[in-house]
DNA sequence: GTTCAACCGTT
DNA sequence: GACGTACGGTTGAACC
């Protein structure tokens, strides 16, 4: 069935983020589970094949021979549909050196003396054998939803023989899948003739002298096959199995480990489904401790009054938004204590109350919990309270002990942590209930929230502590994320006049690469950013050389362009590739046109809880990835300005700290020695690599150990080197063995690194950031390669986040305490952008050095380049 | 209107 | 046969 669920789903349709296929699970649970519904047993069990010899393939060492290789995408799936089971409290059983369907024509002859009625499923035709009065076959017919019963009528109509003749006609018909030949000549309606008029396969063999014809002879001629095939097709009822009917019983499913493996399946669906048909809802679920019902506070006197009786818990705190025309604006506020919560509109509030309310909000020592901190403080900010006395982010500490989630949405993590649905939540966030919202019972979704908020911190806070996850919470994430809420709210000031002459640029480059593109293809006009129509004239029109095969035919990226230029210099790939470069500059333009606010400037916004290794991603725009390499794309950095009131923009970056931490990581005392002595690290590298003198390393040598130094944090193989390079694999062979030579502990400390992964299940970083990963232990080798370099490279990419996080608390403490104006406006992971106010240029550069500096006591220095000016280009150059 | 595939920008 | 981390965003095309 597995198999059929394989063939029937598209695989490309159905895998996780992380490449493991799961059409065959998901089809496989989507038939059991229908047939529960349908069929409701009292028992269920699962058989499996294994893949050990059976005593068929013992005997006729053919049997099934010639079959095709189990697809790549089939892998690993068995062993998954095998926890789906488990986790759902229904037992798998295989036996070596039997079938699946011998366990399945046992359990039905045991079933039936013992009572029951049974239904076998099963994608084989010699399932039909186990037909009686009692048992039922439900065979599918095609795909994974049409699965008929069969019983011994149906079989008749089908095949003209009762179900106890089914063996006697496909063994002389024979079996291609399990190349088991019968008679040649001898087809169904043939072999059904003969069982009738002999009653079956020893009256035919009795009589075998006496059938006539070409058949006959045929008949005579194979007839060891016949008997062969009647002995392999007969199945077993007598096994020992090793599960008795009592752990067959249909219990309810694990509700843990179902989540925790949908989860990492990514089956969503199926998970509702499959807690829908046990009656097990989410909801019903909740309800069974229910949350306090709420007061509404009206005034000034009420608010006091609740937080004196419940202000001194931890509360949970969620703010009601409603959105319109773009803007959101918190409408009220909702608390949640141990026993009690309460909801306060912020529509018609009196000033007293007002301020009352500030006072809760603002106030340290009543502590509160809530989830996204950065769009709360904001939310709040933009309504006039000053936030503080947070001690938790739900999203946060989800986020610290399982960085690798997609998402840490509240009504998400809730699901899992709680097992509490929180979908008008979510319909709420995706403005599903905008209308609903105007309405009175705006209070009771946000206070749900609330209580929800609450339980899950109570809920994470031990997890966190047991990973080890408590100081990164309380003493970098919380704090930075109100420094991110004050760097987006300040936002950076863009020359938007600038920024519109750019676009005309690019466009008029476009414009240009069109109609040369065009001339070079005899004026046949194409969409240029259509790779299907590129495919046509490159490969068909052009009849260019073939380049790497992708899904949808052949790549036309930019390397493969690059290489067909060099092969063939036709014109129209000079074009092509200037359009390319020239669309997706004015793409960038017009992102950031689009992204400039009222006040002249870009608010980029910070997700703090995305990037599995620690980093900080940037959207909305994504100001973490505006060009820098061309020197078309760095016009665009010429944009990002000074703002009015400010002197300059300031830029500070650490020098190669990836690699510094790997030569802190891995204690290797020949790069350590190059960092001290302040050399060029790739020039002291490549002198010591290709054994000369510093002053003698060319700049090819230069190059090649660079690209080679931080391939190395990434998991670079000598055939990535060897692309990268345009040398072949023996040379680039050679290089790593020479660079290893030299810098031996490096390839230790990489080697260690995954040892140590593979036996912790995790990695963590020089502050003890962990990124768990699972699948260093899958069998599936494509996963485990994936996950080794992941485990190889995010305690060094998620070491340099810790540290800069960590600059960047320095710098805002810093600037506080010298009581500047000067303030930091973007990070991008290893540099900070400041606007600095008029006359602070020396303090803040200072301080930012400093800061800098000291964030991380390496056995190397940390190293940061400074620079000024009133672009974010100038700044930095 | 949504989703997927391809492509490409940064570190 | 595959082969370098981590992201966000746009476009065209296919699909509902």
């Amino acid at each position: 069935m597995a198999f059929r669920a394989f063939y029937a789903l598209p695989a490309e349709n159905f895998a996780t983020d992380t490449g493991q296929h799961t059409n065959a699970v998901h089809g496989f649970v989507s038939m059991l589970l229908t047939m529960i519904r349908q069929q409701k047993p009292t028992h269920v069990a699962v058989a499996f094949d294994l893949d050990t010899p059976t005593f068929r393939s013992l005997e006729y060492t053919e049997y099934k021979a010639g079959r095709n290789k189990t697809p790549e995408e089939f892998h690993g799936q068995i062993d998954l549909i095998r926890k789906v089971m488990e986790a759902m409290n229904i037992p798998s059983i295989s036996m070596d050196g039997f079938e699946a369907d011998d366990i399945l024509a046992t359990l039905a002859a045991k079933g039936e003396a013992a009572g029951f009625e049974v239904l076998v499923v099963s994608g084989d035709r010699d399932a039909f054998q186990m037909i009686t009065e009692k048992t039922l076959v439900l065979y599918p017919k095609k795909g994974i939803s049409d699965i008929p019963p069969m019983d011994g009528d149906a079989v008749e109509a089908k095949y003209f023989v009762r179900p106890e003749q089914y063996s006697d006609l496909a063994a002389l018909v024979g079996e291609t899948a399990d190349n088991l030949p019968g008679v040649p000549g001898v087809g169904p309606k043939t072999a059904a003739k003969w069982i009738n008029l002999y009653g079956g396969l020893p009256g035919i063999l009795e009589n075998i002298d006496n059938i006539k014809g070409k058949v006959g002879e045929s008949l005579r001629e194979h007839v060891d096959n016949v008997t062969r095939n009647r002995r392999l097709n007969h199945l077993l009822t007598d096994l020992e199995l090793p599960v008795g009917f009592e752990a067959m019983v249909l219990d309810r499913p694990d509700r843990e480990a179902v989540e925790e493996l949908f989860d990492a399946l990514q089956f969503n669906t199926l998970r509702k489904r499959l807690f829908d048909l046990f009656g097990d809802d989410p909801v019903e679920a909740a309800e069974e401790e229910p949350i306090p019902a709420h007061e509404l506070l009206q005034d000034a006197a009420g608010l006091e009054t609740w937080i004196g009786a419940h202000g001194a818990q931890l509360l949970g705190l969620h703010a009601a938004t409603v959105t319109s025309a773009g803007a959101t604006d918190v409408v009220g506020l909702a608390f949640a204590s141990n026993d009690a919560t309460a909801f306060i509109s912020l529509e018609e509030i009196d000033e007293e109350t007002e301020k009352a309310l500030a006072q809760v909000l603002s106030s340290e020592s009543h502590t509160k919990t809530v989830h996204d901190f950065k769009r709360t403080y904001k939310l709040l900010k933009n309504r006039g309270f000053e936030l503080a006395g947070v001690h938790d982010d739900t999203m946060i500490s989800a986020y610290l002990i399982q960085p690798d989630r997609r998402s840490h949405e509240l009504p998400d993590i809730a699901q899992q942590h709680l097992r509490i649905s929180l979908d008008e939540t979510k319909a709420a966030a995706n403005g599903q209930l905008a209308l609903d919202l105007e309405g009175p019972d705006l209070a009771t979704p946000a206070v749900r929230a609330a209580h929800v908020v609450r339980a899950l911190s109570l809920h994470l806070a031990p997890m966190l502590l047991e990973r080890g996850g408590t100081d990164l919470l309380k003493n970098l994430e919380m704090p930075l994320s109100l420094i991110l809420a004050h760097m987006e709210m300040s936002g950076i000031a863009i020359d938007t006049a600038r920024l519109d002459e750019l676009y005309d640029d690019f466009t008029t480059t476009i414009n240009r690469a069109t109609e040369e593109a065009f001339a070079a293809i005899d004026g046949q006009e194409v969409n240029l950013s259509s790779p299907k129509q590129l495919q046509v004239v490159l490969f068909e029109t052009l009849d260019l050389p073939k380049t790497k095969k992708i899904k949808t035919g052949f790549t036309t990226d930019a390397e493969s362009l690059a290489d067909l230029l060099v092969k063939t210099g036709h014109p129209f790939l000079v074009a092509l590739m200037a359009y390319r470069d020239a669309t997706k500059l004015r793409q960038t333009v017009e992102g950031l046109r689009k992204a400039v606010a009222s006040d002249g400037r870009i608010h980029t916004t910070y997700a703090q809880t995305v990037a599995a290794t620690g980093r900080l991603s940037s959207l909305n725009p994504n100001l973490q990835n505006i060009p820098v390499r061309s020197e078309e794309g760095r016009r665009i950095r010429e944009v990002f300005v000074v703002g009015d009131g400010f002197q300059t923009l300031l830029t500070a970056d650490y020098s190669q700290i990836e690699m510094r931490i790997m030569a802190h990581l891995s204690g290797d005392e020949g790069l350590i020695q190059a960092y001290e002595e302040g050399e060029d690290l790739h020039r002291f590298v490549g002198s010591h690599v290709f054994g000369v003198e510093p002053a003698e390393v060319t700049n090819e040598m230069r190059s090649k150990v660079k690209a080679m130094s931080y391939g190395l944090a990434y998991g670079l193989s000598s055939f990535g080197l060897s692309k990268q390079l345009k040398i072949s694999v023996d040379e680039a062979r050679t290089l790593m063995k020479d660079y290893f030579a030299r810098f031996g502990a490096v390839r230790d400390y990489l080697r260690a690194v995954v040892d140590q992964a593979r036996k912790d299940g995790y990695t963590e970083t020089i502050f003890g950031r962990r990124r768990y990963l699972p699948e260093l232990a899958s069998d599936n080798r494509q996963l485990r390669d994936i996950a080794e370099r992941a485990a190889l490279n995010a305690p060094i990419q998620g070491s340099a986040a810790d540290i800069i996080k960590r600059a960047m608390l320095g710098v805002e403490k810093g600037l506080a305490d010298a009581g500047l104006k000067s303030r930091m406006l973007l990070q991008v992971h290893d540099e900070l952008v400041l606007e600095v106010a008029t006359g602070e240029l020396e303090t803040v550069e200072q301080i930012v050095r400093e800061k800098m500096g000291a964030a991380a006591e390496l056995s190397v220095p940390l190293d940061v380049h400074v620079g000024a000016g009133t672009s974010w280009q100038d700044a930095a150059h």
